[in-house]
DNA sequence: AAAATATACCTTGACAGACGAGGTATATAG
DNA sequence: CTATATACCTCGTCTGTCAAGGTATATTTT
């Protein structure tokens, strides 16, 4: 069983930031992570996860920098910045407050 | 502070059916009492309302009916199904994994 | 050596649900 | 007689997800 793409909807960009707190990271990495963390229950889609990049960099939530790999596939990181940060807590908050909402409507 | 149509979305129809479940109902009470129930935090629009009655009503988990008043403006009433009482544990059993999830992501 | 798999990036176009803006009609309050 | 509240509805736009496609490098299997 695995979360629907519309429940998922309006998560992704929290979802990545809050694996950015925790360390900078690339998108193949951060895909497989989150898949780990949660049993495979979520997983973001590779186009879902770019696009959602891009949303955070224009928004100035991240910024991306290329890895200096010497062999392999090269790998472009993304780090949180503070408005990041802050934007996260945003998201935590309404968070919170969404699930409050929404047990009190499905009884 | 209101719930965002992004994190509204995938759960408008498990709240329609939860609220049929206690009653028949129709659309402007409907609306005005889950307002009601969450002081205001979450409002379907009108337009979100009534698209998800027509994907209720095909998916077979809603039937409708016109109300008999004879004075006032016609009502048309809404009426869960057994399919839609099905269709609403298993909304339900979705929400509390998804809850789980992404409190699992948010950290 | 060739083929398959894993790692790593990216774009395009389709789709679906939420909603703004508009419409209709009846009853009541000022 | 003009608002406001009740009650229904449609059309078109917007936005985020994702299927399907692409590129390139490294490793493992056949």
């Amino acid at each position: 069983m695995s979360i629907t793409s519309d429940i998922l909807r309006g998560h992704t960009e929290a979802i990545i930031l809050s694996h950015l707190l925790e360390q900078d990271s690339y998108g193949y990495q951060i895909n497989k992570d989150i898949m780990k963390k949660t049993d495979n229950r979520c997983e973001l889609k590779e186009a879902t996860l770019y696009s959602a990049f891009r949303r955070l960099e224009q928004a100035g939530y991240i910024r991306t920098y290329w890895g200096d790999e010497t062999v392999g596939a090269r790998r472009r990181y993304y780090s949180i910045t503070e408005e990041g940060r802050q934007a996260y807590q945003s998201y935590k908050r309404d968070w919170e407050e969404a699930k409050l909402t929404i047990d009190q409507l499905l009884k």
